[in-house]
DNA sequence: GTGCGTGTTAAATAATCACTTAACGACGAG
DNA sequence: CTCGTCGTTAAGTGATTATTTAACACGCAC
């Protein structure tokens, strides 16, 4: 069971961006910011941009977006309004289901769908 | 059925801070904030403040903490921890649980509940 | 009418975030 | 040997967030 460190945001864009061979000034270009900026980033100099810029970077290496906010240390603002709209069930729901097992969170999000379509 | 304006943060405090009969001044220095502040506040001239600070309104004025976070626009930084931790789950989770009516996501909310004492 | 307690006004500040600009050093191709 | 491309370095900027300071005006109590 890998119980390693967390790689961090930039060693992940770095390492995937080196990957799919994207020089650093195209990268840049592509997420709409300078190379200089992007360089610090990716090096953990500077901390992760802002949540459009991570978005943009998600899709161009295809990673899940969610997963790179995390990383970014950011939470997508989406969610953030579904709890802002309900924020006593959704906060209570949260609390709760962190202290259930990645399985019994799926078996969970299932019963949810099903309830979905009812 | 209520369909009206939501009350502001700031008219929330004033109206729950006046029904308590706390002086301006002294629930600034509850909340370790000054007086002015509090005041702008109050009158939704400024935003409202930190998550701290919020809290301790809360808190003070008896009312729940994510609710009251909501009305500042902010969510709890607990529950950004929890999806944090699990973005992929908890990102998908949500995405569903939104488009449920509030008694499904509290039904859905007692199974979590079931499957944490199993 | 002086002094205290209330809330209010305008201006300024401090901190943090999200970046940019300009210049530099190393490397391989022509 | 100089040119283009690579990533890097140090410094600075612009916007936004979160807040403070000092001064003021009103009402009431003595």
């Amino acid at each position: 069971m890998s119980r390693g460190e967390k790689e961090s945001f930039g060693a992940l864009v770095r390492r995937e961006r080196e990957a799919r061979k994207i020089g650093l000034r195209e990268m840049a270009k592509m997420i709409g910011a300078s190379p200089t900026y992007l360089s610090k980033v990716e090096r953990d100099e500077f901390a992760p941009p802002a949540e459009d810029k991570v978005k943009k970077i998600a899709e161009i290496l295809e990673q899940d977006a969610d997963e790179l906010l995390a990383l970014a240390n950011r939470v997508s603002s989406d969610l953030a309004e579904i709890i802002k709209a309900r924020p006593r069930q959704m906060a209570s729901l949260l609390r709760t289901v962190q202290r259930l097992t990645p399985e019994e969170v799926a078996q969970l999000a299932r019963k949810a769908q099903q309830a979905r379509k009812s």
